[in-house]
DNA sequence: ATTTACTTGTCGATGACAAGCAAGTGAGGC
DNA sequence: GCCTCACTTGCTTGTCATCGACAAGTAAAT
């Protein structure tokens, strides 16, 4: 139906900020000369509207962020969020893809080559690392997970589709453990993975109500000592 | 800012559609004297339009909810939603006030005089046959939950005030028990509570994701079966 | 010269509100 | 006791600013 751009490569979660960071610089490089590549002007315009994308998410929620504020906010006219990216629900689709493709790499660094019980406890931290030091870049990713619930398009097939990989990945970490000997065979792979889940998006979501009132840490360390718990082999 | 009208008493989940469904009947009682008190026009109005937009909600989001859509498909104009209620944003904020005095109530009765394990079981229990029986009902009630972060206003301080009263229900049953000897005093009342609510609110999220994809009963029956493991004085 | 990035003009739909209409209410006269 | 008439309240219609969406046009790169 919407046949959506792919993503220009392969963001991460640094990059972000890098593309605006460095943008500036790049035009005291050469000074005068604002002649951009056609692909530099886009990777610029969208990086530009993705932040500002975010930045109003997080100010106001989606239901209030339009369009118009986006392009204005990027620094570009009213019309160009709703020419580059068809409608709203596109531009949010996007953002979420881009999310989605930034953190699974980001996670995937962390976790490394680990398996097994070690390769849960490092998402875990992976995950309570990044709420705390891209507090603002998680709370809009998260705002829009939590919100595509209501919308039957796109957007939520695709999140459907990852919540399934999440749950298979960490499900395939148990049964690591399992073959390795160091967790229980007792436990329900698929069961873990699945309360591993409830446990990061229900956190997360009592965390985005009211920030002040949830110690992420404390509960994070918690849960990490219930999985030892449940692995033990006794 | 926005006095809120207070709610005509405390309605019951089925209350909900017994309203409406009493509301028939009574006009068969007395056939021809459609003389309605002010009071039962404005309850039926307000029930007719609390289920229709509920109706709507789960059939095509909040975002897709027009006001216009609630009044008429509650069987009167475009704009007596709009009328009654002030705003769109309003109309959301009675909805989950509504929903959540209903809900807690509800739950009241299932846990009864319980304290301790048996009351989180209990919990537990109810949550997940409600999930089950008032599918529907639930699922308007969560998306309205979930997508309420968004949104900086009462609502989003409702919410964050009822998850406090939550979890600290939760945690004074774990310190009954404990206090009872039937729960490890090693067990963090709080840090438990939050796990509690994490759960519940993490595994209905993915259950609105996608449906077909999560055995609710499985999870919920995981759970119990992980507290009793977590509570045991060993 | 042609393609591509971006802007401006415009239309239907929506939320919000004001003004008006209709249904319900209550006090005084018969 | 019941009628009538002024008053209150529930509900509808009219209207406007704004938004999403798209078409047409302009500026910049190739």
């Amino acid at each position: 139906m919407n046949a959506l751009p792919l993503m220009k490569g392969k963001a991460s979660l640094r990059e972000v900020t890098e593309v605006l960071q460095t943008a500036l610089p790049k035009t005291r490089v050469r000074p005068r000369i604002s002649r951009r590549t056609q692909a530099e002007r886009t990777a610029l315009s969208d990086a530009r509207m993705f932040e500002a994308a975010m930045q109003l998410i997080v100010e106001q929620g989606t239901h209030a962020t339009t369009l118009k504020a986006v392009g204005e906010r990027a620094g570009y006219s009213r019309g160009l969020a709703s020419s580059r990216f068809g409608s709203k629900d596109a531009l949010f689709g996007q953002l979420v893809l881009h999310f989605n493709t930034s953190w699974t790499q980001e996670l995937a660094n962390k976790v490394g080559t680990r398996g097994g019980v070690q390769a849960c406890l490092a998402a875990l931290c992976a995950v309570e690392d990044f709420l705390s030091s891209h507090s603002k870049y998680m709370q809009a990713m998260y705002i829009l997970w939590f919100e595509s619930i209501s919308t039957h398009n796109d957007v939520r097939d695709h999140l459907a589709a990852y919540h399934e990989i999440y749950r298979s990945d960490v499900a395939h970490w148990v049964e690591e453990g399992i073959a390795n000997g160091e967790i229980d065979p007792a436990v329900d792979a698929e069961c873990y993975a699945f309360g591993f889940c409830s446990f990061i998006f229900g956190t997360i979501y009592q965390w985005l109500v009211a920030p002040n009132n949830v110690d992420l840490h404390k509960q994070f360390e918690a849960f990490r000592q219930l999985t030892l718990k449940t692995f033990a082999t006794d």
